[in-house]
DNA sequence: CGGTAGGTTGACGTCCCTCAAGTATTGTGG
DNA sequence: CCACAATACTTGAGGGACGTCAACCTACCG
């Protein structure tokens, strides 16, 4: 597993170690892992004294209500970081599961830590990583709270398209692996109704699921849905 | 303005700074300000070449919508470092806005970032810093997403009741400058339904709205609001 | 003293939820 | 390969939460 083959290198928290750091990145990191579609990644986030890149493969985190609902509170793509475990401590419990099989690399925090700390230039990674964990996070409020479900659906789709690298050659057709469930739980509706926001979109042309949790779209289609809440916010 | 005395310092993100590096924060800061209610601190968060910390009054982050609509992405109280100004760059645009009369100390983002960046230790207050901003971006998404228009309203008002120095000797009475207009766009509802919504929490005798943007409240009926909910997500 | 910003109330409509009963689709053991 | 279960998805009918519109009230400020 050598580093420098790695197609989430580039994005990495340790995107701009080179050289001799990268080597001790190696260093830090305990082991690569595979986790099973559905499994436990990290069980209690504010608890955990590990961190992970993710190597291939979705993920999500989230956490648990009283009542027993789900709120998903993140989806986490290839390079990503997760988790904010150099954050440990928060207050709000949550955990993170594969949402498709994943492979993560796993570092102990404070060697990771370490690591960027010995290497000043490193901290432009965890800055930009910061960045985009504040932009999603907006995004998600947007979501939540200024956009009705056709809205959200539709954004959380291009958000999805956005991320997998977006230019497949196959036209528009990108890796969706959220069910209905989980889609519902992202923003704050059920099952049922997230369904039919789903097939409203089937039917007017927006996208086409296909076979093995892939989505041909229409992305005009789907940002005509988002004209108008759009033009000063830049969703999707 | 001497660093020493500032009463917001114990909460500042350069909280661990002193003596001689305290020294040096003083130094980089380009001056302290006053904003009047309601006054713009930061009109394109993105762009701004300047970061803020909060001495004194409440202020609020948010966006604005195609057609219209604001959504308030976060609330910032004494001692808060706005903006993450060293994350500029962020594609959702957003602004600040003084909700109180506000006092800050601005800051060149470079330097105060150069500061830290030469005093290892003070990346602590950092860390520390961006746990909050990560526990707080998870509890807005947990209000918008998962509660209803009630329970959305009582945790808002327990985390500025928590926020705002848990205790005054006077009971419970913490001030709330928020409007109905602002609790809306806070939790995602209209300014008309937040009335019927806090209405319904005084004559339940769960609080009682005072001259000044004072709220007497009492917090176990409240937290009974939060019932459904509060088990495994710890709001409030 | 009038103007403005903030708050209240009612009637009615829409979006989303709930419950119930289905139909694919996938996986598993024989 | 089939039988069977489990999971995911679909559809309809009825209800509740929240939005919309319009009217009115109150406090504050110049």
């Amino acid at each position: 597993m050598k580093c420098e083959d790695c197609r989430a290198r580039s994005a990495a928290i340790y995107c701009t170690a080179a050289g001799s750091e990268l080597e001790e990145v190696a260093q830090a990191r305990l082991r690569v892992e595979q986790f099973e579609k559905g499994a436990m990644i990290v069980a209690d986030e504010a608890k955990s004294a590990h961190v992970f890149t993710l190597r291939s493969g979705w993920a999500y985190r989230y956490a648990l209500l009283g009542d027993g609902r789900r709120q998903i509170l993140d989806f986490f793509g290839e390079g990503d970081f997760l988790t904010l475990g150099m954050l440990a401590g928060s207050r709000v419990r949550s955990a993170v599961r594969a949402l498709t099989v994943v492979t993560v690399c796993r570092f102990a925090r404070e060697s990771l830590l370490a690591v960027i700390d010995r290497h000043p230039h490193l901290r432009r990674g965890v800055l930009a990583h910061l960045r985009s964990q504040q932009e999603r996070a907006d995004r998600r409020c947007l979501r939540l709270g200024a956009l009705n479900a056709e809205e959200a659906v539709a954004s959380l789709i291009l958000e999805f398209a956005r991320r997998s690298g977006a230019e497949d050659e196959d036209g528009d057709i990108v890796p969706f692996p959220l069910t209905l469930s989980l889609i519902a739980d992202a923003i704050g509706i059920t099952e049922i109704h997230a369904g039919r926001i789903v097939r409203g979109l089937e039917r007017a042309g927006a996208i086409e699921r296909l076979k093995g949790n892939r989505l041909r779209l229409d992305p005009d289609r789907l940002q005509a849905r988002l004209r108008r809440v759009d033009i000063v916010a830049a969703l999707g």
